[in-house]
DNA sequence: TTGCTTACTTACTACTAAGTAAGTATATTG
DNA sequence: CAATATACTTACTTAGTAGTAAGTAAGCAA
């Protein structure tokens, strides 16, 4: 509900009255389980935290490649969805947000970072996936055109997505 | 001004006071040149558009792999200020927008968009730039990196344009 | 000098936002 | 059954937002 909203009109523009009227509730009902907007915002934060971890759990016997299908396909049910990336959003108005939701953010980034360097420099090993530099280096490019490539489809047209995709993949395996 | 408060702030997060206040003048008087905010939008994104064509008219003669680490150092200066890019600001906010603004919007990526894919492609027939599949996938895909990278240093801190872009010019030239 | 334009200020409206205090219905538990 | 916790509603405060209407001071133009 909420990470919908942060995901479509992005964090400062939407309102408590905007997930309370949905529910039909009012909106001191939700100021009750947040009291705050940026309790809100962690929960929301720390609820794709879990969601990731879970996810990336799962995949863990999966070949280092079909984990990075994997991935990509979560991005293509957002941009299906017209939803952008929670990062991206969420950078965007990173320096608006409390400390504890900064914070957040920054976690959540490190560990996409961490798990993509892991599962790059691992399929690089296990000759299923190739690129050129640092597993670093490249885990930042990919993440930045999945969050990008959420962003331009708005703009330009979800076809956007769908090439940006479909070339990052080309490129490595 | 404006524009520094959308590339910082975002669009939604900032107030005809915040424009006002630092030139010591009343909120009205923004008003008076600026009737709604919207116009405020459009005046930043048009003086971006006219920038932009501008800096690539300069650059024009030369050789393209050089024209691209031109672009590459515009993003450089904004990862120095602490700015993000106006795309991907806005491209964030783009929901939330007057359908005049989402207009500009899309007419700056597309021109951008436009600039890139014959820069690559004039490129790639020079044998000065390298890379597989179209231009216009690899374009959207630089765009995307080059956005996507202030957004992330933001969060990751400043290094992280300095490895995509490091590596990204590594790739293409 | 009169009239007109530009660039404001003052003072306001109408609205929306986050957040709170106090009261209430319902369910649970000792 | 009485006490208590849960999940609200009602009614409010405070503070900010975009936007406007009317007035004004300075400069320029015929």
């Amino acid at each position: 509900m909420a990470d919908r909203l942060v995901r479509t009109k992005g964090f400062n523009a939407f309102s408590y009255k905007d997930i309370a009227a949905p529910l039909d509730v009012k909106n001191a009902a939700i100021h009750y389980h947040f009291p705050a907007k940026s309790d809100l915002g962690i929960g929301v934060i720390d609820n794709e935290i879990t969601k990731f971890a879970a996810s990336t759990a799962k995949w863990k016997k999966l070949p280092e490649d079909e984990q990075l299908v994997k991935l990509f396909d979560v991005f293509r049910k957002h941009n299906h969805a017209g939803n952008i990336c929670l990062m991206g959003s969420l950078a965007t108005d990173y320096e608006t947000l409390s400390p504890e939701m900064q914070q957040r953010v920054h976690q959540m980034g490190s560990s996409i970072l961490q798990w993509l360097t892991n599962c790059l420099e691992q399929g690089r090993k296990n000759k299923r996936i190739h690129f050129k530099g640092t597993a670093e280096a490249r885990a930042l490019m990919i993440m930045s055109n999945l969050q990008s490539s959420l962003l331009l489809s708005r703009v330009l047209g979800p076809a956007a997505f769908k090439k940006i995709a479909a070339q990052l993949l080309a490129d490595l395996c």
